[in-house]
DNA sequence: AAGTGGTCTAGACCACAAT
DNA sequence: TTGTGGTCTAGACCACTTC
């Protein structure tokens, strides 16, 4: 138990109502917004803050659990809780399915990737035949069956989505659709040389915390949300052609959308 | 400490490496899951899990403070543990801002309220001047000052989201855009008024948990993340002439979007 | 008054990381 | 070996809700 370095976190206040571990959770979650802690920098340690502020060690755990639970600090178990460097976010352009982005041979995660100086995987790669879920067998005009492929998106190295897109059977049976790999330009170049020119795009957005499994494969750390986006693609004769259901790390994206005034 | 209703939930695997905790939350995730607990339900009390269990008091609350964190149960303290029901959603269609639901002599959000059978309010209304952050002012080609209009919109009484908007003071000074109420169609309607024809609007949206300050105004459950969205509006001569900078309660929300295939 | 969750203590042992 | 966070115990007192 090291002395701790003095002016950076204050004293409690024993006449407020404040609960003590929010009172601490309060001092450091200021300091940290002061800049007095960087990001990637170490707090100080429980046994430091138990010093401190002369209390037990679990209400020390009780203040930085809330900060963790907003996603300011995370700890790793033996070296310490530091505050959470916000990682590059991805932009998603409204047009990144434009046609244009599309007849250049690669996935448009690959392309957008590159362009930015990044290293991009895809990884867990999945593709099966099934019945649709009430959900998507409504968005897609109730198909009997399904073809499904999933995949994950790697950047440099971190997982930061997983998408799992579902086609009418009788589109995309025994087409390269059904193949591991798709080939150039992904499946939306595949559905147009199918004769389903697509015409629009509907995408919904919702955000939540995520479900276990979730944090597991996007290697979420506590306090970070995931963003669902559902997307339906319509070919020109409006007909429901895929539907795709895309679970992201929030802390690495921001989808950019562009609306006409009309 | 009552006796628990039999085979809603095991018993600990004392040979795995799960943490009690974690192993308690899986069983209460799980039978949530499978509907044993509905939405709304109360959870067997922590005294009921401790005498279940055989576990310590603080044991069990770390298994409930797991679920809370994904947003699964909230409590309410001298009553119980609930499973969270989810609210209704309010789905923002992405032609909201489409001249003909402007022409109606109320805003939008009130419009779509009071169509959904609903009842809006709008609060904390607050208009100043002050000079713009270097994110705003870097939207609205850097203005000396800007007029700000901030307020807080609740859908049945439930605080849904806030939003900040910024317009060039040189647009909006002087004008009905500066009044508390704006008039029928809002600032939108008084901008075309005043010949800022508009053309498009451009959306960014992202997902994080949020601050405490965020989680009072909307009065968030833990483990509800917020949706943050920041529109700028442009005129048909390509000048930003908004930014609206809006903070919703992600459970409150799906946002859905239409991209042509171009 | 009884039952509920909210806060806090003062320990204990463990697993992981740095040295 | 030392310091770190991870887990767990067995209490205590409090505030809120219901009866």
């Amino acid at each position: 138990m090291t002395a701790l370095p003095s002016g950076l976190l204050g004293v409690l206040d024993a006449t407020s109502d404040r609960a003590v571990f929010r009172q601490i959770a309060d001092q450091l979650r200021e300091a940290i917004g002061k800049g007095h802690f960087a990001e990637g920098a170490k707090l100080p340690s429980e046994s430091e803050l138990v010093g401190h502020y002369g209390v037990s060690r679990m209400t020390v755990r009780n203040a930085l659990s809330v900060l963790q639970g907003e996603g300011l600090v995370h700890s790793e178990h033996g070296k310490g809780v530091f505050v959470r460097p916000r990682p590059p976010v991805r932009r998603l352009a409204s047009d990144r399915f434009a046609r244009h982005h599309r007849d250049q041979g690669k996935s448009a995660f690959t392309v957008e990737a590159e362009a930015a100086g990044s290293h991009s995987q895809v990884d867990n790669l999945q593709v099966r035949e099934e019945r649709p879920s009430a959900d998507v067998s409504a968005r897609l005009g109730s198909p009997l069956r399904v073809l499904v492929r999933h995949r994950r998106y790697l950047l440099d190295g971190r997982p930061v989505e997983f998408a799992t897109s579902y086609l009418p059977l009788d589109i995309a049976k025994g087409t390269p659709i059904a193949a591991p790999n798709p080939g150039p330009g992904g499946i939306y170049a595949r559905l147009e040389e199918l004769g389903h020119r697509l015409e629009r795009f509907e995408e919904e957005v919702r955000a939540r915390m995520p479900t276990p499994p979730e944090a597991k494969t996007l290697r979420l750390a506590p306090g970070v949300p995931v963003i669902r986006l559902v997307r339906t693609a319509y070919d020109t004769k409006g007909r429901a052609v895929e539907v795709c259901d895309t679970v992201m790390a929030a802390d690495a994206y921001v989808l950019a959308y562009e609306l006409p005034a009309q």
